[in-house]
DNA sequence: AAGTAACCGAGACGGTACGTCTCGTCTTCTA
DNA sequence: TAGAAGACGAGACGTACCGTCTCGGTTACTT
């Protein structure tokens, strides 16, 4: 009968949609997902909530744009290429993942990510469409950037060519973010290099 | 000034607790974790909310005594062993972490755990002292048995003596619970035992 | 500082001003006063809501308007005289008072007329300043033709000329209005000429 | 499907309804009817929003309970029979009805009752059901001790015995209602006095 | 004929209140 | 005295309108 009454993005207020993103960002961090309110938001930041509820249908949905906004606003300002930036080829395979594990260490210890993070993960775990943008929005690309660095070693000779890169990046990025979401151990750099390691390595005895 | 209250276990209905667990677990099946509430749970089972809030502190608890619940019946009716049963050791280690991880990704793949396990993994994931009481009575104890299925083929000379037993074990669950949680991917038999196969072999170039 | 920004009558559109009056009138009618919304006045009369806020300063105000406007249509389309009609004055007071009494029977008994009067009423007797323009603007003219018409019938020795002709005329209308207001009662032609003859021989015991 | 829920008014809190009748009649009488909101209610009865909708369907309702529980109040403690009261009776009419429309006036001018009375009219008036509520409750019980007294001064040969009681009742209360209601004269006892001099004399000229 | 002022339809905005839902506590009655 | 039932204070939900504001577009008066 009514169709959803669609707002006209061109006369949104940019303004409102920053203050929007850092409220929400700034409340997640300070008293955690739970706790945070679309009236809390829509206080913090000044906004009616009807302006919240206008261009998102759920909190879960502005936490979600205002972690891809952080996340781009924080590659642009890291590298100078927007997105594409690709991981490290210095050559050798071991030593750049060592690196961006590393980096990826670093990041989920940073307080800053880590609630918003949390709460994403978790949300989506719950909900598959907010899941989805998720996975397809961060994940599946940051993915796709460990699938070509190890086909590039393969191509180069240094890695196991019959290997399915893609499960390789698995087995990279599923025991990090294993440890992080249940906390069964302390996320260091050490850790990153011997998962880095036995993830080379393999479990098989060397003859 | 006035203590909690600590109610005396000794005069507990079980069968108020079989009937808040079961109408727990049915309706986080049936409407999902967000949409199912105390009231909700009380009216089912047929008893007063107070007798809920009396016994747990939050929904969460009370779903991940559900679950815990049910883990345990499951265990029982699956092995003799109540619980120490340890995973089986033909003397071929990648054949039984293939038999076991194929087990596991039939449990996830199975409706009747996943949506409860996807409730606590998400509350788990944002609220650190359920989660530390999900990972302790479940995580903990399951990776144990992996930790020491590998340290006895370490022994027995079929591993690399060298390796980290825990993190071998995160090798092989991490990768698992990365896909099924950001359901990045299929999860089936041949999954896990291309998983083991990655897993055991490394990504080093065979000479 | 700034100044209430009074915008330029000569350029009003007539167009949208009579589309707002319809839409008024008629929503009122349709679902009452209560639902009745500024937003939906603007809609249905395909206006923007600035142009009523311009013109009115609220919902009532813009009722009123678009009353007076209805009241002084129909009283064109009745009478010849635009406005200064009088009562009738066949000579005889009481068959003057029961024919205008029973057409006043008739008006509030149209439901056309019924809905927004009711609206007004009540609104006028929650805000005093509303309540004073309707007054001045439809009541007083109104019982003024009512204290004319007794005064000359004073004066031609037909009715106590002792009387107040302002009190006898509320001795005529306060009953009208009191039963159609508190529905005590029904709304008659009978009911008008009791009510005409019971004001002029009053309740003393004829000798 | 669902039921209205009807709650259990043998468990209701006798404070709380106290408590929400003294800060509704509160509110009308500061702020008026319009400003007066339900979350206002609440909060200055120290209530929450849930216990007024458990217990009334609107504002409206809430106000007319609380202006009923305040008329009772008023009429224990001022006759010493709860309600039968009647009008006095001292054998003179005309005396009798002086009083009694006297006191009406000063009820009308007394703003603590002026506010509510206002506001139920207006509601009233608009409100079909609502009004008839207010009728049946307070207006029409009044309405019958003037018919009632009317008729024992007939019986007595005071009044003429072929009048309309109540259309007699209306003649004295609508003029008082209409010039209350529309503002279109002060209300004194003067006036109090002149109206039930004509009403009682009517117009027609004396011989 | 070009310039310019202002009204116009449209609707996004910061807000307030709505009426509903659920929380966790408290109270009453029953077994 | 544990438990079923459910009323209570509290407060967030998502919706509906409020009255203000800004935006093109269209008249209708300058110049």
């Amino acid at each position: 009968m009514s169709e959803p009454r669609i707002p006209d993005a061109s006369r949104r207020s940019e303004r409102s949609r920053r203050a929007i993103f850092d409220a929400a960002l700034g409340l997640v961090s300070e008293v955690g997902y739970a706790k945070t309110t679309v009236e809390g938001i829509a206080s913090r930041a000044g906004v009616g909530k009807q302006t919240i509820y206008r261009w998102w249908p759920s909190k879960a949905a502005v936490l979600l744009d205002a972690y891809l906004d952080l996340a781009a606003r924080a590659a642009e300002e890291a590298g100078a290429a927007p997105g594409q930036a690709g991981l490290p080829d210095s050559g050798d395979l071991a030593a750049d993942l060592r690196v961006v594990l590393r980096a990826t260490v670093d990041e989920l210890n940073d307080p800053r990510y880590d609630a918003p993070t949390r709460a994403l993960a978790a949300e989506g775990c719950t909900d598959p469409e907010l899941g989805a943008r998720f996975t397809a929005a961060l994940l599946t690309p940051q993915l796709e950037l460990f699938a070509r660095r190890i086909e590039a070693a393969q191509a180069a000779g240094q890695a196991d060519p019959d290997a399915d890169a893609r499960l390789a990046t698995e087995l990279l990025v599923g025991p990090l973010h294993h440890r992080w979401m249940h906390r069964t151990g302390p996320l260091t750099h050490a850790y990153a290099d011997a998962l880095v390691d036995l993830a080379l390595r393999g479990l098989t005895p060397r003859p």
